[in-house]
DNA sequence: GGTAATAAATGACCCGTGTCATATTTTTTA
DNA sequence: TAAAAAATATGACACGGGTCATTTATTACC
């Protein structure tokens, strides 16, 4: 198996299949308990620090979480459809939200009642297993991007991360982003000047085509070894 | 509950109470399926890339865990006694050490099968649930390790590694530190040279002072100060 | 459709920190 | 106990990339 030292934490599975280990009883319990709520673009999903009643499920959308501190904050990862946001407030010590999140576009989340959920991991093992999968596997994930952040220079991480957009978010060489620049550099964990500048260079060496919101990766090999070599 | 934006990965817990919510039966499983390794300063526990044939549990001592690129590695946390190591490897998609440890110092580690663990998570809800405990306070931690080293500057990230080895390693505001000063920096992820320059410059300010592998905290509070402002 | 507001782009400048070279001290080994 | 090796320390220098100022393009809104 591969080793993960990109900085893309979006997983190439989606994390539903956890609740086919729930009995019908327990599915319905779950279903009692839940709210389907619908996020604009750039709304809050969840606040840094409040208390977390419930874990989410992103049934479609794009959703970014980041941590924020006295000075400055960090994207931590994007959360595509298909996946969970907040199962790190499920350690029974933690009643609060470490991170925060924010929908990239209109999006739809299923919030679970995190006590029913807490209940459903103890009472049934098969459930709780996949929800360890999903934790070591975001865990891994999460080393990854941090490896990446710290380690390379502006032009791996930025390779990085057209690469995660193009191979995990849209599946496509080519694609309308619908991210702003500044969202870009967010990501990139760089300066909004800094991420034009090298999109400019990737575009001038041909690594890239660029039309407003269009991007296109026009030289994925040489993209892919950048992203490796820092 | 207090939100944490240090570099410091080390648990104020331990995690041994896991093991209480297993019968007797299931700990004699546990018992069969183990041995007690001992490592020896400088000595390598697991190699990131290598089959993960079990999880570890250090009984004594001090390791870190770190993963390797093509260019660097980045130490993604210490771990002292109480801990496991290879947790992530649980994830059953993935059966290879997504990092490497090292020992610090002699260390006394028990291996466990890890399929023997894998099926104990399968059929002990409880046990499950306390594994989803640690992995989500492991991942808290490493968003903070991730926040503090991509966005705080040299000083603050000095400051940060200081205090961690002061609170919670050593747990005394003067400690015989057993770490070199490259060990040092690589903790704190910055080159030698900047870290031994840093080291005198809270010396001159009076923030700590240090004879040799001798540290002592002797202003605290502005340390933390330091470490919160960046 | 015109004006304001926001986003994107570009240049000038500078600062933090890594790299390299070189002492100096400490530890290891013969 | 001398010699070699490694760790610690210090200075000079360079450069990646952040900040700030300004311009141009795009979008939003009366």
């Amino acid at each position: 198996m591969k080793t993960i030292n990109n900085s893309c934490t979006v997983s190439d599975k989606e994390h539903c299949g956890c609740f086919e280990k729930l009995t019908e009883e327990q599915k319905e319990l779950i279903e009692k308990n839940q709210v389907e709520i619908k996020f604009k673009k750039g709304e809050n999903i969840c606040k840094q620090g409040t208390f977390a009643a419930n874990v989410m499920f992103v049934c479609s959308g794009l959703a970014k979480i980041y941590v924020e501190g006295p000075s400055g904050f960090l994207i931590l990862k994007i959360i595509p459809s298909g996946n969970f946001i907040g199962l790190s407030s499920l350690f029974e010590g933690n009643t609060i939200f470490q991170y925060s999140a924010v929908a990239y576009q209109d999006s739809y989340l299923r919030l679970i009642d995190i006590s029913v959920f807490r209940k459903l991991l103890s009472i049934n093992a098969e459930f709780a297993t996949q929800i360890i999968n999903i934790l070591s596997e975001n865990s891994i994930q999460t080393y990854g991007r941090f490896f990446c952040l710290t380690q390379k220079q502006s032009y791996g991480k930025l390779a990085d991360t057209l690469l995660c957009l193009s191979d995990r978010v849209y599946k496509k060489r080519e694609f309308d982003l619908l991210l702003s620049r500044r969202d870009l550099a967010e990501l990139t964990n760089m300066a909004t000047e800094s991420l034009i500048r090298m999109l400019k260079k990737f575009k001038e060496d041909k690594l890239i085509k660029i039309d407003g919101k269009k991007i296109k990766i026009t030289n994925y090999d040489k993209l892919k070894l950048i992203s490796e070599t820092g």
